[in-house]
RNA sequence: GCCGUUGUAGCUCAGUGGUAGAGCACUUCCUUGGUAAGGAAGAGGUCUGGGGUUCAAUUCCCCAUAACGGCUCCA
């Protein structure tokens, strides 16, 4: 006997091999349908594996991630048991569970599929589940596997098995299809009841560049066809909060193809959203010891030779223009510049810390497949500042810095993000990383205790640093749930050295200032399209292009609700009058639309009284007040930055 | 940059080997209407660009370009 415990603390004896599908079947027969596999003191294995010791047991269902990622796994196999039936030939590389569904890697050899085979190869796939196949887990040897592969003519797989030792190798069937797999899977395939191919792509071998491009399909599996249904309806919600959607809409941005990829232009709607978060970003930095500098688009070559950015990064910059045989580049990073503006004057430990600000605008060359909205893209606006400090301020203004970031944050209401301290790679110094070994540690140590301190959640990433220094890099996630970098606070010991930047101690020495890269609101173009899709287009009243429409019941109260709206803009807000010859509920339809958050609506009654009907976005009627009295209402909710 | 898909009116999208259509938006007129779409008329397109096949190409083929879904990259 073997004594089992429990997620609720119950232990329990059983037959030595019991398989936690039989102590499921024990519980009900309604909970051994559900389990997809179990976690057997922590590690999670087939439902079928026999128990011979002393364990604790979790069941896992779809409703525990482990579950779901089995559930997914499972259903990649299944997706290449369709394909293997459908394209003889084609050799697997892998298929694992990702966060939402699941791919699997293949090599087609001469043959496509294209987004309009999938619906076949879902029907396969269904077809196949539904014949309840069992997940057969067989040990086999490693010579066994690889003469298995090589006969199959599967040279991925044989690629796999390289790195893997005798004894430590299983094959999964079911049905017609083998696979190389360390498992878990779910019992059998029946328990895959909706099925929805997303999409086909290609992904380089291993994920290098220089590898052959297999094709990946995408898919999604789940219990039900109700879930299913569900996560296709909420796909359809995220696409409604799409930034590019919206940012088209609402009348924020455009691109255009004389333009050029990547060049937003931003329509008046837009502009005011980027003159509101200046002003914030100015208000806020003013009160912070910050000042404000201007420097030029272009800057000559020796600048980035000098910055290092050159070598490193001239990819990712667009190519230079030649005048009188000097080559000036488009900047990539104010940086350079403002040590410039540092170095323009004799500096003293009094100067410091100081704190250069701009809304720098920066050309970047990505490359084409990875423009995306405004979120990627060629030329952005960077909420850049740069502090040159001494390493005894460094820890000080590092943490400043994090609480400007948590103060906007709050502003914006912005909860769903992840702090990330990215650093360098030992491996790298003096390829990806300036090679300063001590000096990486020291800092790195730094930033760790200032997060620590700040009682800031963050997580640690190698190999994610600048090339001068560790950073903190703050994620967040789009619509339809890409990641990106939102904001960034770096540390930078290299560039201060390099443009022999300089200030005289207190002992009368001159030193060389730390510096901290910062850029809390990001750039106006992520930030926007960041904006957009966490409002979804309702933005806050301060940030409303429009904030107010004023809507006359007919065109006899044009003359009032103009006087009123001159009030309005003689105060400072954005208001607008509809006086097209609609009817009131066309007029209340299109401004809903638009997003507008408040519609003070006239007529016959508000004309006599001297007030105004007040309607809020997505709230409906209001009521009737003064129009001094609403002009107080706006005027206060838009001066505290208050959201929704 | 690589693989795949797509490109028709300002927007969302039908459609066809014989030079094009809807809804919304726009203009004008009628309607003067009280909290999410009143009615009528009109204007608007080198069917992304360039080549090819064809008597004839928006439609089929090739190239370019842009967007989209991924991969790679991301100071």
């Amino acid at each position: 006997m073997i004594n089992i415990s429990f997620p609720d603390g119950a232990v329990r004896p059983y037959d030595s091999g019991i398989s936690p599908m039989a102590i499921a079947k024990g519980i009900s027969e309604g909970l051994a349908k559900k389990v997809i596999a179990a976690s057997i003191n922590g590690q999670v294995k087939d439902a079928s594996t026999p128990i011979t010791n002393d364990a604790s047991l979790k069941l896992l269902t779809w409703d525990d991630t482990d579950g779901r990622n089995t559930f997914w796994h499972s259903s990649a196999h299944l997706l290449a048991e369709a394909v293997e039936a459908t394209f003889p030939g084609v050799k697997f590389w892998v298929g694992p569970a990702v966060d939402r569904g699941f791919y699997y890697d293949m090599d087609l050899g001469d043959q496509t599929i294209s987004e309009s085979d999938l619906l076949a190869l879902e029907k396969k796939m269904d077809e196949l589940a539904r014949k309840n196949s069992v997940f057969i887990r067989k040990e086999i040897s490693k010579s066994d596997a690889v003469s298995y592969f090589f006969e199959k003519g599967d040279e991925y797989k044989l690629d796999l098995l390289k790195g893997l030792q005798d004894g430590e190798i299983t094959f999964y069937t079911q049905g017609e299809f083998t696979d190389l797999c360390r498992g878990p899977h779910i019992p059998h395939t029946g328990l895959i009841k909706a099925i929805k191919l997303t999409s086909v792509a290609g992904a380089y071998w291993k994920g290098d560049e220089n590898n052959k491009q297999l094709t990946r399909v995408y898919g999604i599996t789940f219990p039900t066809q109700k879930e299913l249904d569900e996560h296709l309806l909420m796909l359809e919600e995220a696409k409604k909060r799409d930034h590019r959607k919206l940012g088209k809409e609402l009348g924020i941005f455009t691109f255009d193809d004389d333009i050029g990829p990547g060049l937003p232009l931003w329509m008046p709607n837009g502009t005011i959203i980027i003159e509101e978060l200046e002003n914030l970003a100015k208000q806020t930095e003013t009160a912070a010891g910050y000042k404000r500098v201007v420097t030029p688009h272009i800057a000559k070559e020796s600048l980035y030779l000098t910055s290092g950015h050159l070598p490193y990064y001239q990819e990712s910059m667009y190519p230079p223009m030649e005048l009188e045989g000097v080559k000036y580049y488009l900047k990539a990073m104010n940086c350079p510049h403002h040590h410039k503006i540092f170095s323009a004057e004799s500096r003293s430990y009094k100067d410091l810390p100081l704190r250069l600000a701009e809304y720098g605008t920066c050309y970047r060359y990505e490359q084409s497949g990875e423009l995306f909205g405004l979120m990627r893209v060629r030329c952005l606006h960077m909420n850049d500042a740069h502090i040159y400090c001494s390493k005894d301020d460094f820890a000080k203004e590092f943490r400043a810095v994090n609480e400007m970031y948590i103060k906007y944050f709050k502003i914006f209401g912005i909860e769903k993000y992840v702090m990330r301290l990215s650093l360098h790679d030992p491996a790298k110094l003096g390829q990806k990383y300036i090679d300063e070994p001590e000096l990486w540690i020291e800092t790195e140590n730094m930033v760790r205790k200032v997060l620590i301190e700040s009682n800031i959640p963050f997580v640690e990433v190698p190999d994610e640093g600048a090339f001068y220094g560790p950073k903190i890099d703050v994620q967040i996630w789009s619509a339809i749930g890409r990641e990106f970098t939102l904001a960034t606070n770096q540390v930078d010991f290299a560039q201060g050295k390099r443009f022999g930047l300089e200030y005289t101690n207190k002992d009368n020495h001159a030193e060389t200032p730390l510096i901290i890269h910062r850029a809390p609101l990001g750039t106006h173009e992520r930030f926007i399209g960041f904006l957009l899709e966490h409002y979804a287009g309702k933005f806050p009243l301060w940030l409303s292009p429009v904030q107010v429409k004023l809507l006359p019941i007919s065109d006899k109260f044009n003359d009032y609700a103009l006087s009123v709206n001159k009030q309005l803009l003689e105060a400072g807000i954005r208001s607008e009058v509809d006086d097209r010859g609609e009817k009131i509920g066309k007029k209340i339809r299109d401004t809903e639309l638009m997003k507008v958050p408040y519609m003070l609506i006239i007529g016959e009654k508000e004309v006599t009284d001297g007030t105004v009907s007040v309607r809020r976005q997505g709230k409906g009627d209001a009521g009737q007040c003064s129009v001094s009295e609403i002009l107080s209402t706006l005027t206060a909710e838009i001066s505290n930055r208050q959201s929704n």
